[in-house]
DNA sequence: CGACTATTTGAGGCGTATCAAGAAGTGTGG
DNA sequence: CCACACTTCTTGATACGCCTCAAATAGTCG
């Protein structure tokens, strides 16, 4: 229903381009690709596996603002330093683009350019639909929300195949993994999910519609 | 100490060229200045006054994404629609563009486009580090930050005087107007801060270091 | 298989919401 | 200027949703 989290679009977008596109980059699980005020020289593409961008505060409670999956582009920035940090959830490829010579395209081509402003643009997008539902959403509408966007972002055929804890999930939504997991348990109990695979991440589900309804 | 929330540069955007900017024009208190999913076709700057854009459930909840005071532009999309509506919280007089003259605008001159990238990406800085304040910190936290947003953005001087009401305040920070109520109660009542004027909505801070120590 | 991590589930507590009532502040008309 | 109606704000009592702590189960990896 919703676009919002995708950044998959018709065409893809003239960033990385042929001459300044650097090889695949693979970072392992749980690995960090780049930390929170760290000098931010590069931009990112998703080529396989998932990533987590955060923020902390000081008592290391966690906000994952955005996760990342193939296709998405990530670390733009227009400060010297990142905002967050990331970190692959799994082990990850990543094509990767300096940025020096990404403002440099910028200036001589102008779809460059637009380019960087729909993918700014559609991050602020996802950000304020997000800020939605960390402010003003129960528990069980962040997590029926969660499903929706994790099904729409990774296959959209209602059989999800998650990358990351409940603690990612939990860390996301502005909850405990406690509750999280409570929630799923309640969906599971009424039908609207189950656990497919031989894991609890492999999610099949059952009743779009009872989430539909729970995400407004 | 952060600059976050505020779009005050060293130097205006060009944007709100001389050659295509419209007069001022001027909404009432509570009057909507665009209204979400109406067609996109304006950008806004505040001239006076002050100016709230929120996001609403279907059931009335209300998520304020930001507050837009002198010097801020706002109603930057992309899209063909507004994400979100906009208010004026108190009488308040705003500097209009159309869309299409500043896309045309930013075709032909680098820096309008660079400063319309600047401007969403200040948008996004400040909706990622809302998303930690509304997903991670605790009521009082999220008062403090407040005070400290307002009083770098309004005037800096530890002399703070609210446009917004404390409902306003709560669906900003993902609070109730009671809990907003209680923790200004209880920061008056530690000297941290004095209701300075005839009302409670000037407010005098009188011990930063206390509120800064709980924005982390 | 054994050690470890991730997840589920239960019991109880805490923080914020809800409900309610009164006080403070604002605006209007006489 | 005051009287009145209305909105906003404060404060108290209580409820409840989510968190915390704890322990058992499930899953992963050597």
């Amino acid at each position: 229903m919703s676009i919002v989290g995708s950044q998959s679009l018709d065409q893809p977008f003239v960033i990385f381009h042929a001459k300044f596109a650097a090889s695949e980059t693979f970072f392992g699980k749980d690995q960090e690709i780049f930390g929170e005020s760290e000098p931010a020289d590069c931009i990112y593409e998703v080529i396989s596996g998932a990533v987590r961008s955060y923020k902390l505060l000081g008592d290391g409670r966690r906000q994952i603002c955005a996760f990342h999956f193939p296709g998405d582009i990530f670390g733009l920035e227009n400060s010297l330093s990142y905002r967050f940090t990331a970190e692959a959830i799994v082990d990850t490829g990543v094509r990767v683009v300096r940025r020096p010579s990404l403002e440099f395209m910028a200036t001589i081509d102008v779809k460059v350019a637009h380019n960087l402003l729909n993918l700014t643009n559609r991050s602020l997008l996802h950000a304020e639909h997000h800020m939605l539902l960390l402010g003003r959403k129960r528990s069980r509408e962040k997590v029926a929300a969660f499903l929706l966007e994790m099904d729409e972002r990774l296959a959209g055929t209602g059989m999800i195949a998650l990358p990351m804890t409940r603690r990612d999930i939990a860390d996301y939504l502005g909850l405990t993994l406690e509750t999280v997991s409570r929630e799923l348990s309640y969906f599971r109990a009424r039908g609207v999910l189950k656990f497919s695979g031989i894991t609890q991440r492999q999610i099949e589900l059952q009743d779009r519609q009872g989430l539909e309804a729970l995400d407004c």
